[in-house]
RNA sequence: GGGACGUUAGCUCAAUCGGUAGAGCAGCUGACUUUUAAUCAGCGGGUUGUAGAUUCAAGUUCUACACGUCCCA
């Protein structure tokens, strides 16, 4: 018996001693036992010589049987090759006086023997528990089957897992499981740890890109006195040594501008925003953005530069210009589609007017979709837009010269009354990367904020606030720029085939789990 | 905000018409010196999400709530 075990008060089930789970008591006892026989359990550090990866690279063809590399010759050793490794114990399996156990690091997994003979404090190893981490030394040879395999010479537990791993053949399933403890879902699922890679890989393929094209990296503030950029509900947070109020960044926009003002010519930046809105499969309240600009450009050239960064990124992932997404292979190539909005919308629609009349298309959406009628006019087009052209545009396209009055930051259309140099981006029939001819015009700005303030007054609390901090920047001239937006989330959900915005993110937001016994107001 | 569905052992899941809540893995005890979802024998483990209601009897029916998934707005 251990101390843990007979520590505990006498009067309840043997499961319930102490208030832990039946599975925590016993690897506690098991750990007593480690430490009975003389190790520490929390030891400070391993000596690691080398990683799961690289044991196995050192002699290819050493996969697990059934796998397509040749066999390696059984019974080979390697007595003069020293391996340390250290990780995670996914499965053991004892035979009296032989064991075998799989350790698994961040590179991949090998499987260790222990024996009689063999190993030392071969008996304790009986006290490890699935999940355990364990430090292992020894020589590598092959086994029966074909397998390389590490004899443990030397071993030590590292720290014990005091619950049990979920069930190795069926995983952990449970979506919510899986995302609030995603620690627990990152050591069991490997195809959870390769969507983080996926995304690790997008983010530094999106700086090397910029980089190597003279962007400059920079930081804008998160928390705001007015929040802009784009249409969208702000937290508001209060500072206490200013007592002010303050607003989470709803996107990273109008402070790169200003970097534009100063002269830096051409930024980006990729972080954080914050959006007060609900959450589905699509929405996280808190998301990443990369926006980029630079000077003396147009929305054309960002277009070129948007498709090129795309193109390069998705070859670099995935080795080719094409991926599959939900089941449809979409086709990355150069040049991206260009698809005119009001002509696409009009044939679409199959509409015998220019939907620019708003007019027009007020008698018409009022008949053909009497859910819109409480829609404001000027939103009219965007909320038509998303139902009859966004479910065709499958393969990248650039959805290109949207509605003046629904883009407020953007530079109207140098030859097209009513229409903004804006392309949108779109994939897989979702919004990607808006794309802007940014408005440079101090004063037209202004006007643009006034007629955004008369929206909010109306009761769109969605409008653009006006920004006087930024209108003044604008005021001491910004050259003449393009601008583009896009979401790391959404990207990475295509990149790794994802269909939930939870998946790729390691902690999405989730409602607090009820505690018990816990007010509730 | 509305609707549908779901919540049972640590994990993955069963439980017929309302009638003693089960299995596999994991755990414990034992056997086993090349296994790999190891195998074999035995043993524990449940306030069936929470709170009520109906009933002789509720995992199962009803109500509310919590959390989740999907669809719609």
């Amino acid at each position: 018996m251990s101390d843990v075990a007979s520590a505990a008060p006498d009067s309840g089930d043997d499961h319930s001693r102490g208030g832990l789970h039946e599975q925590t008591i016993a690897r506690l006892n098991n750990r007593d036992a480690q430490s009975a026989a003389g190790f520490d359990a929390h030891p400070y550090s391993f000596a690691r010589s080398h990683s799961a990866a690289e044991l196995l690279a050192a002699h290819p063809g050493s996969d697990h049987p059934g796998g397509e590399a040749a066999p390696l010759e059984s019974g080979q050793t390697w007595p003069g090759e020293q391996y340390a490794l250290a990780g995670r114990v996914m499965s053991f399996r004892h035979m009296g006086g032989a064991a075998f156990a799989d350790v698994q690091d961040q590179s991949g997994t090998v499987q260790v023997y222990f024996g009689k003979k063999v190993s030392e404090q071969f008996a304790a190893t009986k006290n490890i528990d699935l999940g355990d981490i364990v430090g292992v030394s020894g020589t590598p040879f092959v086994t029966k089957t074909g397998q390389l395999t590490l004899e443990v010479h030397a071993w030590q537990p590292l720290v014990k897992s005091l619950h049990p791993l979920p069930s190795k053949f069926h995983g952990l399933q449970d979506d919510e499981l899986r995302a609030r403890r995603r620690y627990v879902d990152l050591m069991i699922n490997p195809e959870s740890r390769a969507v983080f890679q996926t995304r690790a890989a997008v983010v530094r393929h999106i700086r090397r890109f910029l980089d190597e094209r003279d962007f400059m990296e920079v930081e804008g503030p998160t928390l705001q006195t007015v929040p802009g950029g784009t249409e969208a509900k702000p937290f508001r947070t209060h500072h206490n040594a200013l007592d002010h109020e303050f607003s989470l960044r709803i996107s990273l926009e109008l402070y790169l501008k200003r970097l534009l003002v100063g002269g830096f010519e051409r930024v980006y930046e990729i972080g954080r925003t914050y959006r007060n809105e609900g959450v589905d499969r699509t929405h996280n309240p808190e998301f990443t953005m990369l926006e980029a600009y630079f000077a003396y450009g147009d929305y054309s050239d960002m277009m070129r530069l948007v498709e090129t960064l795309l193109h390069s990124l998705v070859v670099a992932v995935k080795g080719e210009p094409k991926l599959t997404y939900q089941g449809r292979e979409l086709d990355f190539s150069l040049p991206f589609r260009r698809l005119d909005f009001v002509t696409a919308l009009r044939e679409a629609a199959k509409l015998d007017f220019d939907p620019l009349d708003l007019a027009k298309l007020r008698v018409w959406s009022d008949e053909h979709h009497p859910e819109h009628r409480k829609t404001p006019g000027y939103k009219l087009l965007d909320k038509l837009g998303g139902e009859y052209v966004e479910p065709l545009l499958q393969n990248p396209t650039f959805l290109t010269d949207m509605p003046l009055v629904i883009s407020p930051l953007v530079k109207a259309h140098r030859s097209r009354e009513g229409l903004a140099e804006r392309a949108d981006l779109y994939v897989a029939g979702f919004e990607l990367a808006p794309i802007y001819s940014e408005l440079n015009d101090a004063l037209e700005q202004r006007a643009r904020f006034e007629a955004q303030t008369q929206r909010r007054d109306a009761g769109d609390d969605e409008a653009h606030e006006q920004d006087e901090d930024f209108l003044l920047a604008l005021e001491y001239g910004m050259p003449p720029s393009a601008g583009m937006g896009m979401g790391i989330d959404r990207l990475t959900m295509l990149l790794a085939d994802r269909d939930s915005i939870r998946d790729v993110l390691l902690f999405p937001l989730l409602r607090p789990e009820a505690k018990q016994g816990g007010q509730s107001d």
